[in-house]
DNA sequence: TTGACAAAAATTGTTAACAAAACTTTACTC
DNA sequence: GAGTAAAGTTTTGTTAACAATTTTTGTCAA
């Protein structure tokens, strides 16, 4: 399982109905919300298609993250308590593991998910939940424009982050976050997929 | 018109139906769009009711906007061009003549907009949004916990931010973000509506 | 073969009827 | 009168049929 959708892809409502075995009423309200986060691409009478971000909304979202992660990493910092520490260590273990297993639609997620929980240990479901967004963004920038060279990113930057914090260290953490996030951005090509695209059609308009 | 809804209201399938004179399926999709931003509260089998957010909640949604604003502000103190400079100005002489006027409600929309179009002209469609939903639940929070006592904030204070911008001083603009921000939340008295409830529930249960 | 055009099929959007759940009223007992 | 139970009403959730739009297929002429 776990297989990943190429943006573009075509959603048609009886294939999710069959797939999922619900009525089209459940899946056009699901499709809805997807498309209201951004990962699904909803065009009227047209149907719904995955979302391809291009270039411009690949940088919006790096530079929300860049924005807004670094503060509230480094708020955490003087505010996390042994719950929080236990969540985070215990993620880096899992992160290990699936790498070891070198399962890797599940190192991505999980990599992924770090993120997220390093803010829900700030305890604002708000924040967390807008993080989450970005997150399930990022995945997909990162299918669409990132380089076949290895993982996404380095494997030990997050245990660094969580060192930072374990030692109270806020400036050390906001700016491993900053670097990480950029770490992750520049692993990108940004012309990558549209000059793909474009390229093709120029190609076949000849 | 623009006569706004107080929180726990119920808005029933129905009767929105009538009102905006389209049919259920279109009223159901609002709803869940709402919902969604967090300022409807959907409820199976129970109904759509205007959402009314606890003093946890009223926390993060300014822990978020103090973690957010700020930095987007100071970013565009070196970026901002004539074009956006422009569209700041107007608006505030637009908050002066609907201030003039004394149209409360107006006020207080154009009051949250401006915040939407500082972000706005850093061109991250993005985080406009994000802000945008922010700035939206500001505006129910503010009428729920909101101090009877003149508007919910100091006038000047959107012209002083928009002065500190032109002048590229980053340190001032977002420090008085930051206070700005913080000036609406000391404004509101989060203990307020919990304990008119509460209160009103322990009165009629004797 | 290619292009344009028309018919057919498939897909999405909408409406209306039906099912299920929650709320209200009524009737009854204590 | 207070409380409870049941019938009735209202409201929401779901399904199914219908309408509108798009996409595909097929045909014919250049």
């Amino acid at each position: 399982m776990e297989q990943r959708l190429a943006p573009k892809t075509k959603l048609s409502e009886a294939d999710l109905c069959e797939t999922f075995n619900v009525g089209r009423m459940k899946v056009r309200r699901a499709l809805l919300l997807l498309s209201s986060q951004g990962i699904v691409d909803l065009q009227s009478n047209r149907g719904a298609y995955v979302a391809c971000p291009d270039a411009k909304e690949a940088k919006d979202v790096f530079e929300a993250r860049l924005h807004i992660e670094p503060g509230i990493v480094g708020s955490i910092c003087g505010t996390i308590d042994d719950r929080g520490r236990q969540i985070l260590r215990d993620h880096i273990t899992l992160e290990k593991t699936a790498r070891l297993k070198g399962h890797r639609p599940e190192i991505i997620r999980l990599s992924g998910e770090f993120h997220v929980k390093m803010i829900a240990v700030s305890g604002n479901d708000l924040l967390t939940r807008i993080i989450r967004e970005l997150v399930t963004r990022t995945s997909l920038i990162v299918g669409l424009f990132g380089s076949g060279n290895g993982t996404s990113c380095r494997e030990d930057e997050h245990e660094e982050i969580l060192h930072a914090i374990e030692l109270g260290d806020k400036a050390a953490a906001t700016a491993l976050v900053k670097e990480h996030l950029n770490h992750i951005q520049e692993g990108l090509e940004l012309s990558k997929a549209t000059e793909v695209v474009s390229g093709l059609k120029n190609i076949l308009a000849v």
